[in-house]
RNA sequence: GCCCCCAUCGUCUAGCGGUCCAGGACGCCGCCCUUUCAAGGCGGUAGCACGGGUUCGAACCCCGUUGGGGGCACCA
């Protein structure tokens, strides 16, 4: 169905610039897209990370490719097996399933790298025989050092100053107790590539010091195995977030040896996402309030909703349209269209597009979603009732268009399925102020002895005792009837709640409004 | 300090040299509909950061300035 097979000239048309100078030294793998996500399991689960996830998927089903996800748990210290469960439920709620990785499996696992350390160790073994790696003695003081007598600022960092040791020299220093750490040797050429988002990117030759692989106590570092972890797994299109780019010269440096050695059969093309951020365009922190996607998950955002905003935060379907389903997202989705520039999340926004999606899906789809809403707030059991299935099947479609996430139905229905209402505040202040006592008697007077109790009877007897009979204007007829039964202004529809409550608790509701009524 | 990225309404974006006195959406404002609110319909508000080039022609290409962001670890 997305038979685009992995067709990228035409995406690059607009991004590519003719580059007559710096060589390319990456070649991309061949054959079908291979994407990946790849967090690391550390605190709460953040909605820029979740708008990365989704693009990988969405660029993998595009394009018929795999979608591979990994764990990135190599820091004991921060990484939590609560934080790796919460991850996976996060993928699986948006509907972004892996076709490789933990629970799936696959042919190139394991997928959480706290198993893979042997592996690391072998390919660092081959780097360092192959002499793309050394190893290297400097202490940070030593570099600084060399750094002030040379006149420098310490910020630039390692200078290389341990490419071409002798084995005496490095004998010597492992008699002084040193653990070396492995670097790898930084071509002398500029490191180039063309940015799936951002077309070319260059970094100068001798910009970027030779790095550090695998720490003195033998422990490999993140830009070491994210790479290996890559070509081993055969990733052809890497879309991470903007903080990465500035590592990304240090990567192609690697690929590029672990190529040579055959670890690697290309580089991969490269794309760096703009970054989601918050009020003002400060990074979207953890401590945000606004970034916890447990946040809209618990409001009751649907998950084609955040979906459908997420990939609005730097890419859009059409001119002209930005509501769309995630197959429709799948359909269109091309990286090369994605924008470079940083995207506020805008929850307004977000729930204007989530309300959409809410009102368009199917009542039975909504009855199903909303009816944990209520059990949870004590509203209704679990399963419902037949009496309160009846209810809610009744109002569903007419609280369905006055919902923007599905908590909201705790508030708009709630009074529905208790025996007295809590009136809001600022409802009473509001209608159950001046003349609303006279509005309530004759509500009363007039639903007392209703001879049937339907809606179109209720709807009848009303306007003629109010409008016509208290000659009021229905904005200020309905106002205090509303508050009185709902405990709300914002309420469905009158009639047909009155209609639900049943005669009992309509007038109960009425004298009590009456009592509060200040006039 | 050095390196890198980014720059269109308040916000997210469309724009790929002429079809743009810049289109859509959210927000906000107004009107209509109406049983309050919402929804829906209609209308309005508001933007190419600045300066130089290139070109017959620039939001779009180039350079610079300014502004914003990020990175410079034996964290990920």
């Amino acid at each position: 169905m997305h038979d685009r097979g992995a067709g990228h000239a035409d995406q690059h048309r607009r991004r590519r610039r003719p580059d007559l100078h710096g060589r390319r030294p990456m070649t991309a793998p061949a054959g079908p897209v291979r994407t990946r996500f790849c967090p690391s399991p550390t605190g709460l689960v953040h909605v820029g990370l979740l708008r990365t996830a989704l693009f990988n998927w969405a660029h993998a089903r595009h394009t018929g490719g795999t979608f591979v996800f990994r764990i990135e748990d190599t820091d004991a210290a921060r990484d939590s097996e609560e934080s790796y469960r919460h991850l996976l439920d996060c993928l699986r709620w948006l509907g972004l399933d892996w076709d490789e990785g933990p629970e799936v499996g696959g042919p190139h696992g394991p997928y959480r790298q706290s198993e893979r350390y042997d592996v690391y160790r072998e390919v660092a073994a081959k780097l360092l025989a192959s002499g793309h790696a050394y190893e290297s003695f400097s202490t940070n003081e030593e570099v600084d050092a060399r750094r002030r007598a040379a006149g420098q600022d310490t910020k630039l960092g390692y200078d290389n100053h341990d490419r071409s040791l002798t084995d005496a020299q490095k004998a010597a220093f492992r008699a002084e107790g040193r653990d070396p750490v492995l670097r790898l040797r930084m071509p002398d050429s500029d490191l180039v590539w063309d940015d799936l988002v951002r077309g070319e990117v260059r970094f100068a030759a001798g910009s970027v010091p030779d790095f550090v692989l695998v720490r003195g106590n033998g422990a490999p570092l993140y830009p070491f195995v994210n790479p290996v972890d890559d070509a081993l797994m055969g990733i052809t299109d890497v879309l991470r977030g903007e903080d990465l780019l500035p590592s990304t010269p240090r990567q192609l440096a690697l690929y590029a040896a672990l190529t040579d050695i055959g670890v690697a059969q290309g580089t991969p093309r490269f794309g760096h996402l703009p970054y989601v951020t918050g009020e003002g365009s400060k990074k979207l922190s953890k401590r945000d309030p606004t970034s916890n996607v447990d946040v809209y998950r618990e409001r009751g955002f649907l998950p084609e909703g955040l979906v459908n905003y997420l990939a609005l935060l730097g890419w859009s379907i059409a001119e002209d349209r930005d509501v769309f389903s995630t197959a429709e997202l799948v359909e269109a989705f091309d990286v090369t269209r994605v924008s470079a520039n940083p995207a506020r999340f805008d929850v307004k926004k977000a729930e204007a597009i989530n309300a959409t999606h809410l009102r368009a899906l199917p009542v039975e789809e909504f009855l199903a979603a909303v009816t944990p809403y209520l059990a949870s707030a004590g509203l209704v059991t679990d399963p419902p009732t037949a009496e309160q299935a009846a209810t809610l099947e009744a109002i569903a479609p007419l609280a369905q268009e006055r919902m923007i996430v599905l908590s909201d139905a705790v508030g708009l229905l709630g009074f529905l399925f208790t025996e007295d209402v809590e009136i809001d505040p600022a409802a009473a202040e509001k209608q159950l102020g001046a003349g609303a006592g006279e509005v309530l008697d004759a509500a009363t007077a007039a639903l007392h002895a209703l001879p049937e109790w339907t809606t179109a009877a209720i709807e009848t007897a009303l306007k003629e005792a109010l409008v016509e009979g208290l000659g009021r204007k229905p904005r200020q007829a309905f106002g205090p009837v509303r508050v009185a039964v709902s405990g709300r202004t914002v309420s469905p529809p009158l009639y047909e709640s009155m209609e639900l409550l049943g005669r009992e608790r309509t007038l109960a509701r009425l004298a009590a409004g009456r009592g509060i009524a200040t006039g």
